[in-house]
RNA sequence: GGGAUGUUGGUGAAGGGGUUUAACACGCCACCCUCUCAAGGUGGUAUUCACGGGUUCGAAACCCGUACAUCCUACCA
């Protein structure tokens, strides 16, 4: 019997002569402190990155760095038919615009790799699972099956039409007790087969399962015969790569989200099989979406926020969508936050326990208001800086404008900025062209006015009228304020709102009329900050052009 | 069909048997301030915690049932 099995294992792995002893030491328990956590991200390579995969990324962060641990990237490419090339650059360059960096890695375009538990490339971690697999197949715990497409089909379907549960377990499990004799000679005869495990458990008995998010859940034991290696390229499947990897690398937290926590039956026997150590779990919630009445898992497909592109071409700042996220995570992070505006996102005291179990809805509102205050709250210098970073990747044409009046747009954003309370009136980078374009004439030019709203021959005398009379460069505001309101004085419109609610018919029109037709000169809207600010930084020169642009 | 988890306002949520007339933040609404906007200020925004039953002097909190929602139920991760 044990001569067969090994006969088995030689034909299917006849170059596997490692053994799972010989790995571990290879791969010796890592050097470091006791509380230290070793996390991963280990991304499919689809070629995106999806909200759903960057709270994980930010909490195994999180949790390695205030642990003093290590946080990984393995890119799990067992699926051939998915893997995109270069996507796993791409997940690089994401982690990299967040500050996420991991400091095990590996890369293959400029051929960089980090850390001493690699490969971190699963594609190439084949011979690794093929000694555990052999492993397997030497103890009788993991078998050949051949069952094609087609009877999988079939068994799928009787079993759903009798209303019983799917998969291949019992009798189902029809290879599973196959003589060995007879595997031999069918893969001798080149007959397609995938490895599956010999599941030992029982669907009746329960066990205890402790997630670090969600608290002790109990699961009936997995009794499912899962494929552990793919007939077609040899590749381990999820499941099976998560065991050895996790166990090799010596990873101590797994954060996943919670489409996972129905898998922990098979991981916990998986894990048991071979007698490890378990990693512990932090099951997190999934990003949701509301569309129209139903409420469903947020899609990249259908959701363009589910995207981390998204929020680079919008040019939300990097270190907002890292809060609003943590916000979601932790619901104490905000309050935390007020208490600590300054520090380092990683220095908060992230707790599992606190996270919600359920799914969250990503509220984009609650993001737009962390970003007003965020910009809010940098120099005009940043803002400048940041604006041009994300022109020059987004809007060319305005990079160029940035760059040819550099202090002009500073002066600009600085705007009601260096006060206690700071104008919160930016969003993100890309709004920022659509709420100052007609500070440069470049863009101011060609636009259309529109003062239908007013007598035509009362909007050229007061325009006539303040620049001949009102308007001298270099008032203080309070100065040019009173100016605006002498020359209402003699024109007859009212100053006084209140008054001016009471008795209209004592005046041709109010302040808010003689504002407003200057700020139309000057802008085309009648919308603006500060009416005194954006005449002081047009400039005597801007100013009179366009207001003459109307008069004569 | 089976399994798991969950259900507190428009959103994220706090609260885990009695100072809860349910915190906080976002949103929304109103008013104030005001040259427009933004900001700021003030107030409002769940008579009630999915529903039904039970335990208890007392339940949003504990128990049971039901409904609903989400995820899993692939040789995908």
């Amino acid at each position: 019997m044990n001569n067969e099995r090994q006969e088995l294992a030689n034909l299917i792995f006849p170059n596997i002569t490692k053994t799972i002893e010989d790995y571990e030491k290879l791969y010796p328990e890592r050097n470091l402190g006791e509380k230290a956590k070793v996390t991963r991200f280990a991304p499919s390579p689809t070629g995106f990155m999806h909200i759903g995969h960057f709270m994980p990324s930010l909490i195994d962060y999180v949790l390695a760095r205030q642990s003093e641990g290590i946080f990984y990237l393995r890119n799990e490419d067992t699926d051939t038919s998915r893997t995109v090339l270069g996507a796993v650059e791409y997940i690089r360059s994401v982690l990299n615009t967040y500050d996420l960096n991991p400091d095990e890695y590996e890369y293959r375009d400029t051929n960089e790799t980090k850390g001493e538990y690699g490969p971190y490339i699963q594609s190439e971690r084949k011979e690794i699972y093929h000694t555990f697999i052999k492993h397997l197949i030497l103890e009788g715990k993991a078998y050949p099956c051949f069952l094609t497409g087609e009877e999988m089909d079939s068994i799928r379907e009787s079993q759903s039409k009798d209303k019983r549960r799917i998969g291949i377990y019992g009798r189902y499990a029809k290879y599973r007790d196959l003589p060995i004799s007879e595997a031999l000679t069918r893969i001798k005869n080149g007959e397609n087969y995938t490895i599956r495990l010999k599941s030992t458990g029982d669907f009746n008995r329960k066990f205890k399962f402790n997630d670090l998010a969600s608290g002790e859940i109990e699961f009936p034991e997995n009794d499912i015969d899962i494929p552990i290696m793919k007939s077609k390229d040899r590749l381990p499947t999820y499941h099976f790569a998560h065991l050895v990897d996790d166990h090799l690398m010596h990873t101590t937290h797994v954060v996943r989200g919670q489409e996972w926590i129905s898998s922990i039956p098979i991981h916990y026997e998986l894990f048991k099989t071979f007698g490890f150590k378990m990693p512990k779990y932090i099951h997190i919630p999934l990003i949701l979406k509301k569309d129209g009445d139903t409420i469903r898992k947020i899609s990249k497909r259908l959701d363009p926020e589910a995207k981390m592109t998204y929020y680079e071409e919008k040019g939300y700042p990097p270190l907002v969508v890292i809060e609003a996220v943590m916000t979601i995570a932790n619901s104490n992070y905000e309050a935390w936050r007020e208490g600590h505006p300054d520090a380092h996102f990683t220095e908060f005291e992230f707790s599992p326990k606190k996270m919600s179990s359920s799914g969250a809805l990503f509220d984009l509102d609650k993001l737009d208001n962390i970003s007003k205050n965020y910009i809010s709250k940098l120099s005009k210098e940043e803002v400048y800086k940041n604006v041009l970073a994300w022109s020059e990747k987004y809007d060319l044409e305005f990079s160029l404008i940035l760059k040819k009046y550099k202090d002009y747009s500073m002066e600009i954003y600085n705007i009601e900025r260096e006060r206690k309370k700071p104008r919160k009136d930016y969003t993100y980078y890309s709004e920022i062209k659509d709420k100052t374009w007609y500070m440069y004439d470049e863009y101011f030019k060609d636009s259309q006015y529109d003062f239908s709203a007013y007598d035509q021959e009362e909007v050229k005398n007061i325009l006539k009228t303040y620049l001949k009379d009102y308007y001298i460069e270099f008032d203080e505001e309070n100065v040019w304020f009173e100016k605006i309101k002498e020359m209402c004085h003699q024109l007859n419109y009212a100053t006084d709102m209140k008054d001016y609610k009471v008795n209209s018919e004592k005046y041709k029109g109010s302040i808010v009329e003689v504002t407003n037709i200057i700020r139309i000169a000057l802008t085309t809207l009648t919308t603006t900050p500060n009416l005194y600010d954006i005449m002081r930084i047009l400039g005597k020169e801007r100013i009179k052009n366009r207001i003459e642009k109307i008069t004569n």
